[in-house]
DNA sequence: ACACGAATTGGAATAATTCTTGATATCAGC
DNA sequence: GCTGATATCAAGAATTATTCCAATTCGTGT
């Protein structure tokens, strides 16, 4: 389906292709939300929020997008301890800082020229894929 | 209850109280475990193996006891993305290589001197209260 | 020994996520 | 524009880790 303007209302470009993933018109909206949304939402909170436009999607759809567009490394996974996992369209290097007293999440960026593998006394071989950073705490 | 020698197998002493919390039976069994399986166990691992010395202790205790154990701050829970959470005895500060081909997770510190807060461009006014870090990858 | 609060048990309940299955939509080639 | 192959979707059932609950047991102080 060709994203005709009246279909995508949002202020930036939906390509149709992202990656290789087919950019399906669930998979579209799942993404603007998030780019909207910067909140880090869960999964039932874009489901919450695509009924507004698109009713009929379940939410096994929505699990299904976010899982295709965490594949195709479009978006970000992002776990909290035991908490539901929640989405992130940022995908710099970044950590997360969570206050607990307000729930907000906040992106944290590593210092100009700051690379956390050479600080870690890794064990010998170690080849990183994956960072994750969580900071808990609160805003004075 | 006193711990004698013959109901404390372990190769270290398990004081009857620790910061407060009333160390039963089961509490240190759990404990003792943590400590001789230093491989990050889950709730499950630790109530399949607690079996072995205590049959009749219930997964939902195990989970009692860790949670006591970390609310007190003498074990840290530690999760990986969505799995089951692990428990570590290891109180320094450290954060976990998760190595994918073979599923060890190795306890990672910083290299002295490293101060990962000085680091980070945190949102003004921030208190950290907790850090994590979790790597993902392989030994080569 | 007794009473009271804390801990334990076992099973039921919960919640996030995944799986399954059948229905739909989409694409490539003719 | 059709047709078969493939990908996606919807709905609900199933799974899994974890928590909750009610009843019993235990430990500690008196």
């Amino acid at each position: 389906m060709v994203s005709h303007s009246s279909e995508n209302p949002s202020d930036f470009p939906i390509p149709e292709e992202i990656a290789g993933l087919r950019m399906t018109r669930q998979r579209q909206e799942v993404y603007r939300i998030l780019m909207q949304e910067r909140n880090h939402p869960t999964a039932n909170d874009v489901f919450m929020r695509i009924r507004e436009t698109l009713p009929s999607v379940s939410l096994a759809t929505v699990y299904n997008c976010l899982e295709a567009l965490v594949q195709h490394g479009i978006i970000r996974q992002v776990n909290f301890d035991r908490e539901p996992s929640r989405y992130c369209p940022n995908l710099d290097e970044h950590g997360h800082f969570h206050d607990e007293s307000t729930g907000v999440i906040h992106d944290v960026r590593f210092k100009p020229g700051v690379n956390l593998a050479d600080l870690l006394d890794l064990p010998p071989g170690a080849v990183i894929k994956d960072i994750e950073i969580t900071l808990r705490g609160a805003l004075a």
